[in-house]
RNA sequence: GCCAAGGUAGCCAAGUUGGUCACGGCGCGUGUCUGAAAAACAUGAGAUUCCGGUUCGAUUCCGGACCUUGGCA
């Protein structure tokens, strides 16, 4: 059997998931989230994790263990499809593309032993990318120590420092790169992990993940104008609003995490409502801000996906769509 | 109707005692990406309400029109 997999990607707000699950119905496949924030468990609506009432579904742990036994895997039932690579990990884990990277693979290979499809359904270019072309010092392992140290180091010290380590890596970083403190810090972490006296591209601890090899892949867009999909998210912001992200929120506050500490103070959704809880904003101007961070969001990840070649784009308003899709994706599979 | 304040980009807003047509923020557009990626960066396009006057020169000064806000009637 081809190992084959099915990619759908595009912008917040364009009814990914949604699409995932009827192709997995139609053609008996699997979905797996590639996305970074769909990780945390507890961070449910802000997250768009499409769950609908908490207690019509349960998370199933799977039988598929990794070694440390850092991550939760396991599925949701949405109706009726097996959705993977939601709660992983805690709000406060630090989360990587090589932890979902190591995921996905895992589940992908278990989906194929089934003979079923796996489809990707993400909005982590990233992820994606990783995935599929594969990223070249994905084995080095963040340095958690150094990055706190040269935390506030201005940018031209963490340039020069880079220039005079790994100048070759100086030259190949663009000038936005450059003036980036994380890509710089990155880069530096790299090059130090370097083996001292080793020959050519000899890395201390590194852990090859190996590339997962497919045979087809097919990859589905979703996309609409700009415009359209500002409206979408505004709606779908206020709808979750309704859904209760507040209370969400207070709960994961009383359970220990904080902007600081977790992945709250970065996922679009919570972060925004950090000035609401400190008492300095309006939940109205959170709220707006909220949305605004969520079109720029989307203008980011189109960017990202603009890039892939190969993608079908679809237009997720589009009555016609559904059939032209499904002919696209049975011309695939059969060929 | 009268008095006051004001009209600078889609919104908020600084400023020029008259001189290469103007600070910023938000929004909007474009891009970067090799273990933080919903992160972190880079970058672009947008403006002086209108008419007349003074002046070599007006966004800035004067007059008028129109509009906005507040107060009084």
């Amino acid at each position: 059997m081809l190992r084959k997999l099915l990619v759908i990607c595009g912008p917040t707000a364009t009814g990914k998931t949604g699409l995932g699950i009827d192709l997995a119905k139609r053609f008996n496949g699997e979905i797996i989230s590639a996305d970074s924030r769909q990780v945390y468990s507890g961070m449910d609506i802000g997250t768009g994790k499409d769950l609908g009432p908490k207690s019509n579904v349960k998370y199933q742990r799977s039988e598929m263990r990794i070694k440390n036994e850092k991550y939760q895997l396991g599925f949701y039932l949405i109706r009726n499809i097996p959705v993977w690579l939601y709660d992983l990990v805690l709000p406060d884990y630090r989360f990587t593309v090589a932890d979902w990277l190591i995921c996905a693979h895992l589940v992908i290979k278990d989906i194929w032993r089934q003979e079923k499809l796996p489809i990707i359904v993400g909005g982590t270019g990233f992820y994606i990318k990783s995935l599929i072309e594969g990223v070249g010092t994905l084995g080095i392992k963040p340095d958690w120590r150094l990055r706190e140290k040269l935390k506030d180091q201005k940018t031209t010290d963490l340039a020069r420092k880079l220039r005079r380590l790994d100048s070759t890596r100086w030259r190949l970083m663009n000038l936005s790169d450059r003036q980036n403190p994380r890509r710089l810090i990155r880069a530096l972490e790299v090059a130090k992990s370097r083996q001292p006296a080793g020959g050519k591209s000899e890395y201390k601890n590194q852990k090859k993940i190996k590339k997962l090899r497919f045979d087809r892949i097919l990859i589905l867009g979703l996309k609409a104008p700009l415009p359209v999909l500002y409206q979408r998210i505004d709606q779908r912001v206020k709808a979750r609003v309704s859904q209760g992200i507040e209370a969400e929120i207070k709960e994961l506050l009383v359970k220990g995490y904080h902007w600081q500490n977790s992945s709250l103070g970065k996922t679009l959704g919570y972060q925004e409502w950090r000035l609401f809880f400190e008492r300095r904003a309006a939940r109205e101007e959170v709220i707006r801000r909220w949305q605004y961070d969520e079109h720029a969001y989307a203008r980011r990840q189109l960017t990202w996906f603009r890039k892939i070649r190969g993608v079908c784009w679809f237009d997720p308003d589009k009555k016609t769509r559904k059939r032209k899709i499904e002919n696209e994706i049975a011309a695939w599979i059969t060929k």
